[in-house]
Order: structure tokens, then sequence, then C-alpha cells
DNA sequence: GAAACGATGTGAAATCTTTCACATCACAAG
DNA sequence: CTTGTGATGTGAAAGATTTCACATCGTTTC
């Protein structure tokens, strides 16, 4: 079974939902219940979860600590990662913060920065080296995601950097694209552009992406 | 003629890479270069600038000047929108330092906070308001775009008291769905999956997506 | 000026994603 | 047991996006 990028967000978003903000008594959920909270319409909602390999039985919908186990198999959730956060200025620091409380197999194991002030410090929980040290601590530790959040001028050299100490997927937030040689995965995510798009639809109702059904009939 | 959300994006990334990290003594660019410096086929760029009703030349490309211009007529950039931030924890005092070094269209005017001790004094150069003055504030400042970065137990009771407010499209961070009524445009930007996106992909190249082209034959 | 070149613009094909529509199933009720 | 109900799983249609392929055109060169 191959799964697209998009399939895979929604499962992790699914999965989320249903872990994080789903009232604990609750055992059960039927795909339209799921679609009405997400947004989407039912079918799509049945569509992704045929990738699991989990059923859900008619008339009682899918379990939801099965429908959960069977996300995180699928997103290989037993894996641990150890992710870097590289460029501790304001945004990074924000994420340092944010990510400790998630998911536990994802952890943040290291910050870097070229600022000689914030290095060799622990910085919202995180132990912040200079840049000096990514190659080493890189291998060190066996950093495989880097998130970068540096200045938009510098993130080109900087992904070099990193690509060649050997991380193997980067999530960018600086606002330009990078290149990544074959073999690397990069993900961007660029909010002027999101902000700009809520921007243009506001106030271009004729041009809005179709209404997101809630329903399936 | 009907431009989609990707398009919409894309457009807004071409404008950015152009007028923030292009070289200025660069009159002219190619379909192919773009599309390089972008990760994206250079078909793509094209389809993707015909619904600007600018045509390049062929030999000469397009000219930067003309290119930009067009984009911003396309997206509406003369109208000037006010934007307000809600939630001014570690995540919106980062996006109000950097939103405002950036397009001089989408000006962040106020921002909301529930804790008294960040309401009635100017954060990151942006005067904070508690949120018992939501309503009175948007309607007095014209504000039509919130950006959501409040905790995700209270993200859809705070949009419901903005959208009565008045507020029209909403960019919200907070990893939980939300929803909103028809006629109000919501982006929803998750941090949390995006990360697990990576980490996906990462350690299973065969369900990778297609590789980015970066030419046309 | 004519020919060659090398880019654009775009119809049509290919591919990817979503929705529809309905056979099927497990349970509840009679 | 039989029937009715209201879910699921999924083939196939519809729709959206991307890529291919090539006619076309402005520039350069001869
Ligand atoms: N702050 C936001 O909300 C936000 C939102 C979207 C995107 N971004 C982008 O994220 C990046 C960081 O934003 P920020 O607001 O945290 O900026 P910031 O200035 O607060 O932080 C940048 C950090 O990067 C460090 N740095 C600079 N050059 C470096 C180098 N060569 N190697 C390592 N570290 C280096 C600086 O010392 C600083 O700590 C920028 O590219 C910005 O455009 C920020
Ligand atoms: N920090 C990040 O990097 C990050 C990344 C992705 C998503 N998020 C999400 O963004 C949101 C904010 O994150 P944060 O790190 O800034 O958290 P934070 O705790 O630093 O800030 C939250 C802010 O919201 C305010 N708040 C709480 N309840 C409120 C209410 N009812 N009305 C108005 N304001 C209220 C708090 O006073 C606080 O200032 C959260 O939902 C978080 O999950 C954060």
């Amino acid at each position: 079974m191959n799964i697209s990028t998009k399939v895979m967000g929604r499962l992790a978003r699914y999965r989320a939902l249903l872990t994080d903000y789903f009232p604990k008594e609750k055992t059960h959920i039927f795909s339209h219940d799921l679609a009405a909270m997400m947004g989407l319409s039912a079918s799509q909602i049945r569509r992704d979860l045929m990738c699991l390999g989990y059923f859900g039985v008619p008339r009682y919908g899918y379990e939801i600590s099965e429908l959960v186990k069977h996300i995180n198999n699928v997103l290989d959730a037993s894996k641990l990662h150890h992710v870097a956060v590289v460029g501790a200025g304001n945004l990074g620091r924000a994420l340092m913060t944010f990510l400790e409380s998630r998911r536990a197999t994802l952890k943040i194991v290291a910050a870097f920065d070229d600022d000689p002030d914030k290095a060799n410090r622990v910085l919202n929980g995180v132990p912040c080296f200079h840049m000096d040290l990514v190659e080493e601590v890189v291998k060190r530790d066996d950093i495989r995601i880097a998130i970068l959040c540096v200045p938009g001028a510098v993130a080109q050299r900087v992904t070099d950097l990193l690509v060649k100490s050997g991380v193997k997927g980067i999530l960018n937030f600086a606002p330009v694209p990078i290149r990544i040689p074959v073999g690397v995965v990069l993900e961007e995510i660029d909010l002027t552009s999101a902000l700009e798009r809520v921007a243009f639809f506001t106030n271009n109702r004729a041009n809005a992406p179709k209404e997101k059904r809630h329903a399936d009939r």
C-alpha cells in the first residue's frame, strides 16, 4: 500500500484528534463523526482508513484504541526520532517549548545557533550548541531530522551543512525555497504565503475553494 | 480565471522569491530558472503564470518587475488588510515580530489575550487588548483576519467569538480542527503533523512522494 | 531578410485525489 | 429466523493538478 503525503498528513491529524481531544469515555467512532470534526467528507475518512489494514464494524463504527494503534503502526510510531532545532531565535524557541509536550517519538535532543551567547546553555529545556559542533553532535546523538529556523539568507548554507552531517529530513520555516540532494526529505512551511492565502480568499469569495462538505449524501 | 488555492500559494511564493531573494541586477528570468529555484517543473511555472494575464517573451523570459506587478494585481496586493494575533504566547509573539517586517499590505494592528498581565500593553510593537474587548476593537479597527494562537482547548470558543465580531478569515495554529460558518475563510497550519510527515518519509523512502523535477524534458 | 535558435503558451494526456453509489455486513427488533 | 437499519468497504466516476509535447514566436546570427 502506497500512502500519499496527503493521506499521511490526515492520518496524523486523525490520531491527534482521537488521542488528545476526544472524550475518554467514548470507545467507538463513526466515519461521519470524525468527518464532521475534521471538516471532511465521511467517504474520504473511510478511504483514508482503508490503508491501515484495520476495519471498522458496520453499525458500531471504528474502535478508537484499535484505530490509534493501527495509525501508530503505519506511521512507524514505535521508532524514536532525534530532532534538532537549528536557529534558536523566537520561532525556534517557541517550537522547542511546544514540541517538548507533544509526541513522545519525536524528541528534540539539541538546538544549534551561531550566536555564542546562545551556545553551551540549556534553552527551553534543550541543550544548545554552537554551529561549529553540528557535525559532531548530529553524529553523536544520531539526529535524523532538523527543524530549520535560521534567517532566509543563510538557510541554504546551513542546510548543506546539516545534510553533510547526516540529517535525513528537514522541516524548513525560512521563507526561501531550499535545495536538497535526493534521499533527503524536505517539508516547507511558509507562514507568509499561508497568511496571504487567507487574505486573498477573504476578499475574493468568487475564487474561494469549494466549500468543505460535512456529510456524504 | 479561477485561481485554485495551490496556484495562489505558489504565486505568493514566486513573488516572495523575486522581491526578497533575487539579485537586483537581474531584470529577466526564465521559467526553468524559477523552476530550479522553487524545486518545481518549468511547465508548472508557466501554467501558473498563465492566469496572470502577463506574458513573457520567448528568448528573454519574464520581466521580473512586470511579473511582480501582475502577481500583486491578481493577489489584490493593493488592499490593506488589518490583522490581529489572538493569543500572545510564545508563538503569537514570535509571529508579531516576524510579520511586522513583511508584506506592507498585511498589517498587524492588535493582539488579544485573556491574561490580564498581557493586556493594555504594547507587546513586540503591537498593542495588546484583553479578550473582553475583541468585539469592540475588531469593529473599530476593521480587523478582517485573525491569527489564532490560543491553546487548542479554547480554540473553537475563541473562533466563535471572532467570527461573531466580524472577522472574515482565520489562520489557525492550534492543533485542533475548528469549524466556521460558510463565508469565513479558514487555513489550518498543523506543525506537529508536518513534522510527523517528515519523520515518516525520512525512514520510509519507498512511500516517498515522487521526486520533485527540476526540468521539463 | 532568411534561417536557426531557444524560449513561451497551451491542448491534451497522464496522474493524483475526492466523491458517488451501492453491495455488503452486523446487529436489533419483531 | 427473518427482516430492517444504518453503518462499512470499495469500484468506478468525477474532478483537480501536473506533465508532456509541440506549434509558435521574438531574437540573434549570418
Ligand atoms: N518568528 C516567526 O514567527 C517566523 C514565522 C515564519 C518563519 N520564520 C522564519 O524562521 C526563521 C527564524 O525566525 P525567528 O523569528 O526565530 O528569527 P530570529 O532572528 O529570532 O532567530 C534567528 C536565529 O538564527 C540564528 N542564526 C543566524 N544565523 C545563523 C547561522 N548561520 N547558523 C545558525 N544560526 C543562525 C540567530 O542567532 C537567531 O538566534 C527566519 O527565517 C524567519 O523568516 C519566522
Ligand atoms: N509554540 C509553538 O511553536 C507552536 C507551534 C504550533 C502550534 N502551536 C499552538 O499555538 C497555540 C499557542 O502556542 P504557544 O506556544 O504560543 O502557547 P502559549 O501557552 O505560550 O500561549 C498561549 C497564549 O494564549 C493565551 N490564552 C489562553 N487562553 C486564552 C483565551 N481563552 N483567550 C485568549 N487568549 C488565551 C494565554 O494567555 C497565552 O498567552 C497552541 O494551541 C499551540 O498548540 C504552538
